[in-house]
DNA sequence: CGGCATCCCTTTTGATACTG
DNA sequence: CAGTATCAAAAGGGATGCCG
C-alpha cells in the first residue's frame, strides 16, 4: 500500500545542497575540518599549534585551513611583532560550538573513550 | 582514517582519543555516514530509496550502511513478505537529532542556499 | 615559523556486472 | 529489490624539501 508516500516530492533533481544541513555536510563534514575546526574552538591557535593538537602535516592543515577560510569559517591574523599567523573561528565558525557541543554530548552518552588507560 | 595520534603523549596539549567529540566525528564524521544519516532521520529507508535520496551508488550505500550498523546507529530489518530491508535509525542513531537539528539551524543562518545555479 | 609544491601511497567512491 | 565484487579514477593525506 501506501501508494503516496508524503515524503516524495517527485523531485528528479537530487536536492542535496537545497537541504541546510547537507550545505552544511559539504562545507565542514570531513574529518579534518572537523578536527581543525574542534579544535580552534579551544581558542586561536598558530600553525605550528595546529600542526601539532591536531596531527595533521603542514600540507594537510595548510589544505583545511584554506578550505576553511574559504568557507567563512575560519579567520586568519598575521601578527608582525613576532611575525606569527594566528587562526581563529570567525563569527560563523563559533557558532558551531552547539553543533560540538551536541556532537560530544552524543559520544558521551553513546559512545565510549573505550580503553584510553593505555 | 585512524589518526593514529602517535604524537608525545606527554603532553596534555592532545587529548585528540580522549575527546569524545573527536570520537565522534571518527564515528560518523564522513561526507556519507553523514548524509545517509540524515535522511535516515526522516524515517526508515528501503536499500533503494537511499540510493535515489542520497545520490550515492549501491556500492557505496552498502559500505557505508554497514559502517553505519556497524557503529550501531543504523538498524537493519528484513520484512519477509514484501521482502524488503529496511534501514532505520538505532536509538543512538536517533539521539543525532539534535547534532542535526544544530548543524541545520548553523547552516541557515550561516549557510546560504545561494546561487546554485551557477 | 608559516606555507606551499611535489611525489607517492592509501582511502573513498562510482560503474558495471553479477547473484540471490 | 537488496547486496556484493572488481576495477579504475579521484580525492585525501603524509613526507620531504624549499622558500619567504
Amino acid at each position: 500500500m501506501t501508494p503516496t508516500p508524503t515524503h516524495t516530492e517527485g523531485t528528479e533533481t537530487e536536492p542535496l545542497d537545497a537541504c541546510p544541513a547537507l550545505a552544511a555536510v559539504d562545507e565542514i563534514g570531513t574529518k579534518w575540518r572537523l578536527i581543525v575546526l574542534h579544535v580552534l574552538l579551544d581558542g586561536e591557535k598558530r600553525f605550528n599549534e595546529l600542526e601539532q593538537e591536531t596531527g595533521g602535516s603542514s600540507s594537510t592543515l595548510s589544505r583545511v585551513l584554506k578550505e576553511l577560510e574559504d568557507s567563512g569559517v575560519v579567520n586568519r591574523r598575521v601578527e608582525d611583532r613576532p611575525l606569527a599567523t594566528y587562526y581563529s573561528l570567525s563569527e560563523s565558525g563559533q557558532e558551531l560550538t552547539p553543533v560540538f557541543d551536541e556532537l560530544k554530548r552524543w559520544a558521551d552518552s553513546n559512545l565510549q573513550v573505550s580503553s584510553k588507560g593505555d
